[in-house]
DNA sequence: CGCATTTGACCAGCGC
DNA sequence: GCGCTGGTCAAATGCG
């Protein structure tokens, strides 16, 4: 994956204020955000993933904790194969306007659901280069409509690329 | 005209 | 086994 141009159309107002990281998923039953933590509103902390990297041999190597996983079904779409291939699944909550945060990357989106316990609908993205298997859902938090959670999937190269353009921002 | 978005349908997994 | 929920597909539609 070649960097494609990082351009900031960002500019929007107020960007992203804060980016939390944190394992979250687990059974998506429940609540579709569990274990999620918002952060506090008078309390804009942000992990700073570089340093994050060098002085800690934890999991937080990427700036951004693993969600779990999620099955996949990488041949037959629909019935058969029930080859189960677990992929992990990296987490933004990011204090924003807007539900699109620019990362550089194009994406298309291709769903859009009404989860349980939110009455922002999820949005379902795909990356639209070639060669490019990431997928991102994105979505909004009911309870602080200010917050907006990215879930990049599939690929942790392109969620790091996205979270340094989400550092620099901030 | 080509690409992106919308939207309802379909499918699979999970809990009861 | 059934129903609910999340995730994906694909046809229709919109837009540059």
């Amino acid at each position: 994956m070649e960097n494609h141009q990082p351009f900031f159309p960002i500019s929007s107002s107020n960007m992203a204020r804060s980016v939390v990281f944190n394992n979250f998923m687990g059974d998506a039953t429940s609540n579709g955000l569990l274990g999620l933590k918002i952060e506090n509103n008078n309390n804009n902390h942000f992990l700073d993933p570089t340093k994050e990297v060098n002085n800690n041999s934890s999991d937080h190597q990427s700036g951004c904790s693993s969600l779990g996983h999620e099955l996949v079904k990488p041949t037959n779409k629909k019935k058969g194969e029930t080859k189960k291939i677990r992929k992990p699944r990296y987490a933004f909550q990011t204090r924003s306007q807007v539900d699109i945060l620019d990362d550089g990357y194009r994406w298309r989106k291709y769903g859009q659901k009404a989860v349980k316990n939110n009455k922002f609908p999820r949005s379902y993205y795909r990356c639209t280069h070639q060669g490019c298997n990431v997928k991102k859902q994105v979505q909004r938090l009911s309870n602080d409509e200010g917050i907006v959670v990215t879930t990049y999937e599939g690929a942790p190269e392109a969620t790091r690329g996205t979270y340094k353009e989400l550092y620099k921002m901030l």
